[in-house]
DNA sequence: GTCAGTGCAAACTTTTTGCAACTAC
DNA sequence: GTAGTTGCAAAAAGTTTGCACTGAC
């Protein structure tokens, strides 16, 4: 697993490299961490995680930075649910779907490998596609559950 | 083709009527407003094309308050792409999935029945889908063309 | 030594909120 | 008449920017 951590941390290196860009202790520091969360982040999250947890504090208009840097590479992807912009690592991650319950908010990922065979083999006239983002909105487990209850209550 | 407004009108006086709330001329005004308006506007467009070229004004704490029972009676649908929200009317509108162009930040719109039906047809355990967005993000032709002559010239 | 990168705070942008005035019911 | 809505301005939240200082090269 931390051959993983090793691996985007040469490819953040090469890209660098050939963009002339230097090589601060703040990029790895931000990788390593952004490498080290589960699941989506926002920059608030990630800026708390690196001031209590870790050994190395960076600020936020670094994490900013860094981050463009990281979308570029492809080390990480970018996510608009919510009010913030949300993120996360990319690199040997499987594709997955978003489900978002518009009731609660919660956002929860699923893997469909039909769907994603068809969106992968989409041929687009004029467009290369790089990556793509599949959202579906709709109602959660617990919020269809809690909408029954409330249906329930109310006939009484 | 005002037989689409009327339609939303009657929906949206259904929906305010069933929520319990009233049927004001700025919550008319502002459903006509946007499905006047062709594709993704976001609350800036709109409220500068209520000022400028309609004969209502309302402000913009209202366009706000309005939007979210507009997306709760799914006579609208939002977007997140750029840095501001986007909207788009969604009755009798097809559903269609959005190229994004990573370089310049063009959104365009494509059909593909295939894909359309692949998504519609999803079974997910424990979650009841109402709607979806694909986002498909890569290189447009024409920044593609400019990539290949910056090559080129790179080369000279 | 130089200039890209960093931290801080201020600025900016989009969205939300508090409150007095208004109006749909 | 009364409570839901509106408009305005202030506040909040997220992100960007300006500038002096630092450190990678």
């Amino acid at each position: 697993m931390d051959n993983v951590k090793d691996t985007v941390k040469q490819i953040f290196t090469e890209y660098l490299r050939v963009n002339k860009h230097r090589k601060t202790p703040e990029r790895y520091a931000i990788l390593d961490a952004i490498y080290s969360m589960d699941g989506h982040f926002d920059i608030d999250t990630l800026y708390s995680q690196m001031m209590n947890e870790e050994k190395f504090r960076v600020s936020r208009a670094t994490l900013y930075n860094t981050i463009i840097l990281l979308l570029d590479a492809k080390l990480i992807i970018k996510h608009l649910f919510g009010n913030t912009s949300q993120y996360e690592k990319s690199y040997n991650i499987e594709t997955h779907h978003h489900l978002i319950c518009t009731v609660c908010g919660k956002v929860s990922e699923f893997q469909n490998e039909g769907l994603k065979n068809a969106i992968a083999n989409t041929q687009m006239k004029r467009f290369q596609m790089s990556h793509y983002s599949l959202y579906i909105y709709g109602t959660c487990a617990k919020c269809a559950a809690m909408k029954r209850r409330q249906r329930k209550n109310k006939q009484l």
